[in-house]
DNA sequence: ATTTAGTTTAGAACGATTTTAAGCTACATC
DNA sequence: GATGTAGCTTAAAATCGTTCTAAACTAAAT
C-alpha cells in the first residue's frame, strides 16, 4: 500500500482530508499511465459498477471532482456540447473535440502555438488559453 | 420599416417564416452596432421587461435563438462556467473571458494566429477552432 | 376562403448539479 | 486511549437551465 501513501501524501499536501472516499477517487483517476477524459456521471457509473466497494455517493463524487480541479489535479474542458469534461492531463494542452461522437483527443501542447493574443484590458493578465479545434466527418 | 423588410428577408432567406416574435427578436439583436453577447435568460429578461409589447415566451426565445444559430446568425462561445454565451458576430474571431466577472470580450481574428494544428484523425476534417484567453486579475 | 405545415405558448418534464440536514470520521487536544 | 470539533459523506429534496408536450395560432400555398 505504497500507493496508498502517496495518493494520501497528495491530498494532505493540496488541503484534503484523506477520507476513504477521496483516496479511492484519486487512485482510480491518477494510477494509470494515459491521461482519462471523463464526465461526473461517467466516474460514477464506472466506480459503482464494481459492487465489492460500499459505493460512494454521486454528490461526493461532484464534490471530490470540484475539489479536485481547484486543487490543480483536474483540468476541465471546454467543448460545445452541454458536458463538462473533466481531464486527468493537467499540463497546458488542447483537444480535438467531435461532436457527433462526444470524442475528446488530447494534443500535445508543444504542437499548437498560439500568436498574436493582444494585451488584456488593464488590470487583468492572462491565466490560460484553451483552445478546441472542432472536427466533423470528412466526406 | 424599410429595416422590418430587410430582416424578414434575411429570415426568409435562411428557411425561416417571419414571425411577429423572431422578427422583433431579429431585430432587437442585429440592429446595433457594436457586437452583442448574450444567454438566452438575458435576452428574455431585456426584451420582456419593455411592458409595451406582449411577451415573448422563454420557450420561443430558445428556439429562436437556436434557429439562428442553425442559419449562422449567431455563434455559440465556449467558457469555461455553466453559461451559454451567443454572439451576432459571426466571423471568425476569439475571446476574452474573465470568470470573475463573467465578462466576454471580442478578440478580431486577425490578431491571433494559431500554429501547428496536428491533422485530425482519419476520416475526420477541421470544422473550426475555439480559442478562450481566460483572465483574472492582475493583483 | 381553405388547408396545412410550421410556430408559439404555458406548463409539465427533464437531466445535471447543488443544497439540506443528519450522521459519520479524521485528527488535534487532553 | 477518550473526547471534541470541524470537515466530510450521504440520500433525498430542491434548484437551475433547458426541452418537451399538446393545444391554439398563423404564414403562406392552393
Amino acid at each position: 500500500m505504497n500507493d496508498n501513501l502517496k495518493i494520501i501524501e497528495k491530498l494532505r499536501s493540496s488541503g484534503l482530508r484523506p477520507t476513504k472516499q477521496r483516496v479511492q477517487i484519486a487512485k482510480f483517476l491518477f494510477d494509470r499511465e494515459k491521461t482519462f477524459h471523463f464526465t461526473v456521471e461517467h466516474l460514477d457509473q464506472l466506480m459503482n459498477s464494481k459492487k465489492s466497494e460500499p459505493k460512494i455517493s454521486l454528490a461526493t463524487f461532484y464534490n471530490t471532482v470540484h475539489a479536485f480541479k481547484k486543487a490543480g489535479h483536474l483540468k476541465e474542458i471546454l467543448t460545445n456540447n452541454n458536458t463538462h469534461y473533466f481531464d486527468t492531463n493537467i499540463s497546458a494542452h488542447h483537444h480535438f473535440f467531435d461532436e457527433k461522437n462526444n470524442d475528446l483527443i488530447d494534443i500535445n501542447s508543444k504542437e499548437i502555438r498560439i500568436k498574436g493574443v493582444p494585451t488584456p484590458p488593464s488590470g487583468k493578465r492572462i491565466k490560460d488559453i484553451d483552445v478546441v479545434v472542432n472536427i466533423e466527418n470528412d466526406y
